[in-house]
DNA sequence: AATAATTTTTAGGCTTATCTAAAAATTATT
DNA sequence: AATAATTTTTAGATAAGCCTAAAAATTATT
């Protein structure tokens, strides 16, 4: 097998690519387009800087930009912001799986190593980890196509009481709520049933590994869980 | 243990650690400071960025500059360098041990792994290749304070007819020589033994996994060996 | 619909790392 | 020792990616 070291994709900065990432993720929560200000927000930059990428992004056909309107990615804007995301995930799982990472350390080392250029590298790491479909996150890893399979997930705040499911992935991906939930011994693939939940201010009594827990709503909006099973 | 994601040594830019590690390598086989023009050469750009670059990486300490005299880095240079160096040779081990690259392809993607960020990641990858002592080519990996332990290494082309030795690194790790070297199946650990030398133009008939081979005077010359033992 | 608040863009600057061309210093040659 | 060749430095530009401050456009409120 024959690997280019750059191809078609990949000639773009760091800069540019955290840009594709990051309209990336804000664009599946969009209605519209993607604000300059929703950018600049996500990567702790100004406006102003936010309007200068986005103009040389627009001219090398990866987003549509139209002043004031926000900006939308093009299908091949996608594809090489999900590539990104590929890399990122899979570096993820990699530093947890063989390097002895937690999955609250991962987060700024990725953000450097999804910038390696070379296509055999993540296609090895790929194979090495036995071709992961999740990260540490719970998060799906896009294919070599930058195709993403979602799974159904929800809330663990819209279960009923006495239902139980199991703990997909975490919403927010936070160092603070990670560690919360090391702290809580609380982790992916958990068993989670709902004992109570008390109505005046939603906090919830939950059994996880046949442990009770009392969690707040805010904890409860961030852990995605399957689809319920009442028992 | 505790891992801090910048210490004291890495508040350089790539760029920046791209110089010191030029210099460094050039330092070790020039008689006074490393000159302007090697630099330029060595990372492919111009005299006068290096003239700016070495001015800046003067007022960081990390080397003298005198001008029209060269350079001479600092002890805090050489042991900066040196871990960028420790860095590259780790990551060329993990690609070939861990992910099947071969030793001519490991060069570029090392280039780029070298400038990550993370003690606790090359510490990890380390101790998951078992903390090696020499890179794919043969080049000694210097330890977490920067420190090198040398081997005694000989050029091929200084042994006489009859010796035999082992082959412990190469001295060009040019992609052409290193191809070169996988299609006549000669390795690093070959035991080597010189049948006969030709006066006229010094190639030489050696004997490598009891094949064989004729190789010139060039060749030789980037073959670094163990001193001879005479048979 | 007019006004106020907010968002976005523009204009002008800054830093890093490059470059070319010209000037200055060093080194080699006669 | 003078001159020629080479190396190195300086001067002035350029591009990327960021910034602040002000202007323009959009959106929200009265
Ligand atoms: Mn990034
Ligand atoms: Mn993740
Ligand atoms: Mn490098
Ligand atoms: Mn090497």
């Amino acid at each position: 097998m024959v690997y280019l070291l750059y191809n078609q994709y990949n000639m773009f900065t760091s800069s540019e690519e955290n840009y594709l990432k990051a309209i990336y993720h804000l664009g599946l929560v969009a209605k519209k387009g993607v604000s300059t200000n929703a950018i600049a927000k996500k990567l702790d930059t100004k406006a102003s800087s936010v309007t200068d990428m986005v103009k040389k992004l627009a001219d090398k056909k990866v987003l549509i930009y139209q002043k004031y309107q926000g900006v939308n990615l093009t299908i091949e804007g996608k594809k090489i912001a999900a590539l990104i995301i590929r890399k990122h995930r899979l570096w993820e799982v990699f530093l947890v799986e063989k390097l002895n990472f937690n999955w609250d350390e991962v987060h700024d080392v990725a953000e450097q190593l999804e910038h390696i250029k070379s296509p055999k590298l993540i296609d090895e790491i790929d194979a090495l980890l036995g071709f992961p479909t999740v990260d540490p996150h719970g998060d799906p890893i896009p294919d070599k196509e930058g195709e993403i399979t979602l799974r159904k997930k929800v809330k663990l705040s819209t279960l009923k009481e006495n239902e139980e499911t199991v703990l997909l992935a975490v919403k927010d991906s936070s160092d603070d709520f990670l560690r919360y939930l090391n702290k809580k011994k609380i982790a992916i693939g958990n068993t989670i049933k709902v004992i109570h939940i008390e109505p005046f201010d939603h906090s919830t009594l939950v059994q996880i590994n046949d442990v009770e827990l009392l969690i707040t709503n805010e904890v409860a909006e961030n852990l995605l869980v399957k689809e319920s099973n009442a028992v």
